[in-house]
DNA sequence: TGTTCTTGTATTATTATTTAATACAAAGTA
DNA sequence: TACTTTGTATTAAATAATAATACAAGAACA
């Protein structure tokens, strides 16, 4: 009868939370914001109930909360959602008091005007980079000037440079956890290969890595220190073959990465002790 | 007795939605990330419980659940919460598929390097307008420089770039439902003076206001249109005397603004035509 | 250095809020 | 026009969120 085929009593194993103390209504809502983040402009309800994994009644319900709210817009006609502009506002709340960010910005918009390229910040969160602020210089790829974007640690060159002044049990712990999908078929997956890489950049003071994101692209990253002497992200410089070569780029572009990269570590100090004097 | 003071029943008149239909749970989550977009670098439990007005209680579950979520950092030692950097992703959701930002990106970087001056999207959101793009050139106040920063329309020269293609009415309607709260003490507040700035920039096709964001700052701003002939945004260009003169800026910068956003507005509805040629 | 605040953490009945099912309406197709 | 699909609205059932409270651990103070 009806009442058989109701909600399964035993919970996902433990999925996140589980305790008490985890409002998971709260997650589900964020489920849904995740689901547009493929590669999907507009969702029905359907939609995001197949892509989250509610039931069509929760996803009505989230969709609906999340459009209130003004995170989600909602197209009359075709009634689909479509993410709002109101996200936007989370970014402020993170990038407003960051002092990463603020010791970076200047820094990079320096860098960027050198050789007239584009400057990315990325930070580690676990086993991704995440592109805080990124100052655009040519036109690329849209997608590439857009920031928020999250790559694998393993496969770009920010996280090389990351996990080159990381020990190597932690560098292979971050790979070991990493899935090693790749984007391109040039994307290096190989944890040996991958730990080679690391060495290098270890030697160098900046990684380069050919085609691991977006074909042809040469990308350039030196790391970021913080306080504590933890690497917690790098400056990453994106440019285009064939109108660089690796060896140009690893002569002109290594350097800038470093010289730029130590600044802000400098600069990220100073901030920080400014509270401990 | 202990029962007495539990919830009340009666839920606040009618918030945001009230409906059976409205998950509660979510909207106070962002509330709690809310709380941070003051001017509050890191907040406890308590305190996080008196600006969301939650009862300690909630606070606490939903400051852990947000945690567990990567939206919120947990400092180890004192305990108290900041903003995560996953909360860049959300920003990413919205402006992956912004066929305005797309269409944007390329002309504000190539306006920005006419005159070396920072060049900033702006779109409209109800009675604010939101910073979605920023393309850096010159070093300004960071907070200046950062994404997803809100303006009220009225107190904004984007914003009364956009009121002067709506009609009369919907500007007053918009200023009507505004908070007049000055941030500077240039701030313009009366709404017949701001209507006159509208009317102003509706003949120039620019806006351009003095101080009323931040000292010394001029902003030059012009609309950019969709397809249904609405005013979605703005081109903003902010520069600062006494390197820049009003007059300077109303003759140079001016005509720079129209002319990138009339490039956008031109790319955004070709860009829309692709679906239904 | 001991004592009092304040603030964070954990636990537990209670019940209100979310849920899943279902029915209805409205677009989109054939 | 009939049929399918997709969005919207409603409701009983019960899960999951709540508010109160107790405990622990720092911070502030004397």
């Amino acid at each position: 009868m009806s009442i058989e085929n109701r909600k399964q009593t035993s919970s996902p194993p433990d999925a996140p939370g589980a305790s008490a103390l985890y409002v998971g209504s709260l997650e589900k809502g964020f489920r849904v914001l995740a689901a547009f983040s493929d590669d999907h402009p507009a969702l029905g309800v359907t939609e995001i109930a197949l892509r989250t994994g509610l039931d069509k009644s929760a996803a009505q319900r989230f969709s609906n909360t999340l459009h209130q709210l003004g995170f989600l817009e909602k197209d009359a006609a075709t009634r689909r959602y479509r993410p709002g502009r109101r996200l936007m506002e989370l970014a402020y709340t993170y990038l407003r008091h960051s002092v990463l960010g603020a010791a970076a910005m200047p820094r990079l918009i320096e860098a960027g005007s050198v050789y007239a390229t584009t400057v990315n910040l990325a930070e580690r969160d676990d086993t991704n980079m995440i592109y805080t602020v990124r100052i655009p210089h040519v036109k690329a790829a849209y997608s590439a000037t857009v920031p928020g974007r999250r790559v694998p640690v393993f496969c770009a060159a920010s996280g090389i440079a990351v996990m080159s002044r990381l020990s190597d049990e932690e560098a292979l712990d971050i790979i070991a956890r990493s899935e090693m999908t790749k984007r391109l078929a040039t994307t290096v997956t190989d944890p040996d290969k991958i730990m080679k890489a690391v060495h290098q950049a270890r030697r160098r003071g900046f990684a380069l890595t050919y085609a691991q994101q977006l074909p042809r692209e040469i990308s350039v990253a030196a790391p970021i220190i913080d306080v504590h002497g933890r690497p917690v992200g790098a400056v990453q410089i994106p440019v285009y073959s064939p109108a660089w070569k690796q060896s140009e780029a690893a002569a002109k572009l290594g350097p800038l990465a470093i010289e730029t990269a130590d600044g802000i570590s400098g600069a990220l100090v100073a901030s920080e002790q400014e509270f401990q004097p």
